[in-house]
DNA sequence: TTCAGTGCAAAACGTTTGCAACACA
DNA sequence: TGTGTTGCAAACGTTTTGCACTGAA
């Protein structure tokens, strides 16, 4: 989980944690949010981990139940509506969220490894084409899609289920 | 809801509609499970619909609570072991299923109006070596997908919000 | 007759909410 | 100081489970 699938030096859009803890917080404070112990602590994990995390996930990384769960799923709930957070659903009835970077509009999927839940983010997406006709067949608008991938991943094909 | 995407006479993979109760409930007899009021009822309110269907909708379309709803749970995780029912998640915290035509892979997405929540089956599905290209770049095995699109059905999209 | 299947009730689980006490701006 | 935020506890909806009873084969 500590080796980046995309090699040093990456730039693409899950990479949220390059963005400074106080760029962050100035962020909240801009849309008069106040910037308390518990949303720098939620901000923090995300940022380092920049991967989705469960709320519970969350509330367990923090410093001796420093804060309480349901401030974790409020400060998740606000960080959704101002479009700093991005939710994930892996299809186990866990909603799972990650930090977006700066300015990139964060779109993109992820493989999910459904031995040890590993997850790598991926970039690919599907044809831009393919949306559009669906949208139109059906005379729909504003069409977005949800696309996650599921498989083993390498450290447990060998019947060796790893960590994590 | 009642018009169907494709038309008169489609044959598309959700036309599960199509396979008779009776060679349902043999599929039951064949593999030693016990054919019950239950189990028929369910199967034939899954083979009517021929839609995903939430678990609560199950049971309150079954006549007059005619059946508990731990039993409608317990079925539906028989059938989905048995390969005869899909499981799809929408993202609101509620799985829902589908019945599978017979000899039919059943491999089919969705459209999900987020007005309304009506649904029309998608046959289309992202091209094959993309999956294959996510799979060897990440070193994974036995790749699936879940995919799902959300839009505004043509009946949502005067500001009118439609029923069902 | 027998054991799989059922109904009922309770519990587990993720999530939301009401309210009094609190702390950031 | 005042209002937004927190902790606590209770409530919520979905799903699972234990147990005694029942009914399909």
């Amino acid at each position: 989980m500590s080796t980046h699938p995309h090699g040093e030096g990456c730039s693409c859009a899950h990479e949220a944690g390059r963005t400074p803890l106080p760029d962050l917080t100035d962020k909240l404070r801009r849309q008069a949010h106040k910037v308390t112990g518990p949303r720098q602590a939620v901000l923090e994990i995300l940022r380092r981990q920049g991967r989705p995390l469960a709320i519970r996930e969350i509330h367990q990384a923090l410093p001796e139940g420093d804060c309480d769960l349901a401030t974790v799923y409020r400060a998740m709930h606000l960080l959704k509506g101002m479009g700093m957070v991005q939710r994930f659903d892996f299809g186990d009835g866990v909603a799972r969220f990650e930090l977006l970077a700066e300015g990139v509009d964060g779109h993109h999927h992820h493989l999910i490894c459904v031995r040890c839940a590993e997850v790598v983010a991926v970039e690919e997406c599907i044809p831009e084409e393919m949306e559009r006709r669906i949208a139109e067949r059906n005379g729909f608008t504003a069409v977005t899609h949800k696309l996650e991938f599921f498989g083993i991943c390498a450290r447990c094909q060998g019947g060796v289920r790893c960590e994590t």
